[in-house]
DNA sequence: CTCTACTGCGTAAGTTATACGCAGTAGAGG
DNA sequence: CCTCTACTGCGTATAACTTACGCAGTAGAG
């Protein structure tokens, strides 16, 4: 478990990159990184992320508690593997015509998508700089989508978080608006309109009228597709980003 | 705890909104609900947020833990209130001259401040539609800021999301990378450049063209100010806002 | 055939959140 | 003034959880 490869990484990070190849002396080992985080995945998908306890994974995979410390350093590692192979392999690379706006659209789509597959994921808290594989992978991905823009490339990082970041964002949000409206047992249109009245309840016109204003315009008579919400904030970052790459050209 | 006023909230932020006023007819409560959110901040502030247990809050009150559960129905209420607590008032209302992109743009800055004061509060999860005082607040004077954009409600408030979000995440990046480089033990610059190092070492230029352009364009030879890094998302952001703004005026 | 690196795991310790219900208190109603 | 009662604070107990430590057994190396 120590063997300095030199990366400073986590030696299950370095694993999932598939360093740490060694020439295996002791008994063959039952288990192994790939099928710990699949079993952790499949609990947190079927049972929720509430249910990923190291015992509850380990029972999954029929061994015992501690065996998968000889895998994970601890919990967390374990979680960000977890989210790691729930966003999976980014989109196909863009072909050589597609412009760099169309093929970030396609890849915050791909991300959206994964996102919405694994809602569990999004519980999950891990940001800093790009380190897992499909993560880097999925980095990779978005820089090849710029590359015709002009944009430094310090920019084009400053881009794609920005953009990862929306997509996470708005995941998130919906995720939790579609529990809160499973957990009221009503239908959208009318869990969505209580919530206005919520807020006209509790928010004094005098105090807020902007407020007030707003819920009279009537934004919580219809609830719209999530899909909509989406694409509005998603446009408006494109056209952001465009106004700067139009500038440098 | 019952007696419902007919919002469907959690008694806490009922509490927290100062609805639940009662005639206090039994023993003079010791504590109340603002103290106890008081002392759960102050423990995170001081100790970080895995320290805030309902067992230590009670301790820094001089209280029994279960006392807590008087006013909180769970963890998660208090430590929802906390964030709230975190942000606390938003910034001063936009001057009748302010156009709506300086006033939020200043709003965005008050929020990243909020976020930099407290950046415990970021490790919360709550996302949902605003609910609690402060919450609503904020997002009262973000609509105010937007008054004269001619943007629909609903459009709006898909642009406060945008920003907010935006903030919240380059916060929570900020706090990331400023820990990881507490934690290595050496300058912000010597932390970048070995990132840099990593991520040459684990991704194959085979596999990874842009990545390796990337860090071959001394993207981590030099760590600049994060707020540089803000300011970048920021614009664009505003930008993109920019664009729909004319488009309906 | 021995050595040894390595695997899986049993035990146990230390934290947690929180359900339940009791004893005491202070204002309300007579 | 006296009783009633709603309400406060809290003690006890439970059921979970992560994880440190070290042992027994295994299979390839020499």
């Amino acid at each position: 478990m120590d063997e300095d490869t030199g990366t400073g990484l986590p030696a299950s990070i370095e694993a999932a990159w598939g360093l740490r190849e060694r020439p295996h002396k002791g008994p063959k080992p039952t288990l192994n990184l790939g099928r710990i985080v699949q079993a952790a995945v499949q609990v947190a998908e079927t049972e929720g992320l509430g249910a990923v306890s190291m015992s509850r994974v380990a029972a999954e995979l029929g061994a015992a508690t501690m065996s998968l410390y000889r895998y994970v350093a601890a919990k967390d590692e374990l979680l960000a593997l977890m989210v790691d192979a729930a966003y999976g392999t980014p989109p196909a690379a863009p072909g050589p015509d597609e412009g760099w706006r169309a093929g970030l659209s396609r890849w915050a789509w791909a991300m959206r998508a994964a996102a919405r597959r694994h809602p569990w994921a999004l519980r999950i808290p891990i940001s800093g700089l790009p380190v897992r594989p499909h993560e880097v992978a999925w980095f990779e991905e978005a820089l090849t989508c710029l590359r015709d823009t002009g944009l430094a490339e310090a920019e084009k990082a400053s881009v794609i978080l920005l953009v990862s970041g929306y997509v996470r964002n708005v995941g998130t949000q919906d995720a939790d608006i579609e529990a809160a409206i499973r957990a009221s047992g009503t239908t959208p249109q009318e869990w969505l309109s209580s919530y206005g009245r919520l807020l006209t309840k509790v928010a004094d016109p005098q105090r807020f009228p902007a407020i007030s204003k707003f819920v009279a315009a009537g934004v919580f008579e219809t609830a719209d597709d999530p899909d909509d919400e989406f694409i509005f904030g998603l446009e408006r970052l494109l056209d952001g980003i465009d106004a700067l790459v139009r500038s440098r050209i």
